[in-house]
DNA sequence: TCGGGGATGTTATGGTATAACAAGACGTCT
DNA sequence: AGACGTCTTGTTATACCATAACATCCCCGA
């Protein structure tokens, strides 16, 4: 499910991820609103990360709030149910490539195109006895393959 | 030397990290200045994690500039060094727990008192084909010993 | 002693994020 | 229907994080 680097349908990958994040808010009883819905089908036109203010104006174009806290307030929700993934490193959200199940997920980010591709976290990782984990970053910095060649 | 959440002779581990970093920047050519140094010597005060702008204030009542590029240009430098390691997901900086040779390391952060304890990252870390990694991000945010006790 | 490069300082500005409050939507209980 | 509580959306205002651009200074080498 690394499709971000790879060529695939786009138009179907949205169309099931649109889905799945449907139905993941039915069984919990959460309102995928529409400013909610808007902002998730944003994220999904692309694998790429978008910062809160990039979103914020798609969002205003399409007739929604125009202040900071519309955009902040979808993107948190998204992130809570695992729809949404924030990128540390690059303080910018991206749309979950496996909706449905909240996850932690290491992530692959392009310094150049901003696509990020998601990859299984392993089981173990470091820690030190008492330190309790409750959330896990990791992010690896670098070219895709499109980058490096020069191609996108 | 995941110090940070012990108890140690901190005075010692001060003294012996900013001695190891006279002799890195010594042994590269490099200049460690008055404000440079005078920053380290902030960072290792504690193993806490702290804002650009708290390093800011301290500098400026030492005597030094006022405006957020000192702090920044300091701190660029001695991460660049690798006396310093930036904390993405808290968006502040922390003193190497391990100066001398620039290295990648995973950390600890706790969320509560934002200490940070460095680890050895393994070699082995999530990729895909075609993506060249250059800089890995893996920071695990939990609570450290202390702070599950309410002690600190 | 005259450049020249690097370091420091300033002003100004831009990007990221949230607190606090007002108003609206919506289910539900009576 | 109407009253209530809760969740959601919207606003204003503000705080925090970061860097561009330019002036000055300092030190070293020619």
């Amino acid at each position: 499910m690394t499709r971000a680097f790879d060529s695939h349908d786009h138009a179907t990958c949205r169309r099931e991820a649109l889905a799945a994040a449907e139905a993941a808010c039915a069984e919990r009883g959460e309102r995928l609103t529409p400013v909610r819905r808007r902002t998730l089908e944003i994220l999904l036109e692309s694998h790429r990360a978008l910062g809160a203010y990039d979103v914020l104006e798609r969002l205003r174009e399409d007739g929604f709030g125009s202040q900071p806290p519309v955009a902040y307030r979808a993107l948190s929700f998204l992130v809570e149910q695992g729809l949404v993934h924030r990128i540390e490193a690059l303080q910018a959200f991206v749309a979950c490539a496996r909706p449905g199940k909240t996850h932690e997920a290491a992530f692959l980010v392009c310094r150049r195109c901003r696509r990020v591709a998601e990859e299984p976290l392993p089981d173990q990782t470091p820690t030190t006895p008492g330190f309790a984990v409750e959330r896990r970053v990791v992010e690896m910095q670098g070219l895709c393959p499109d980058c490096r060649n020069g191609k996108a």
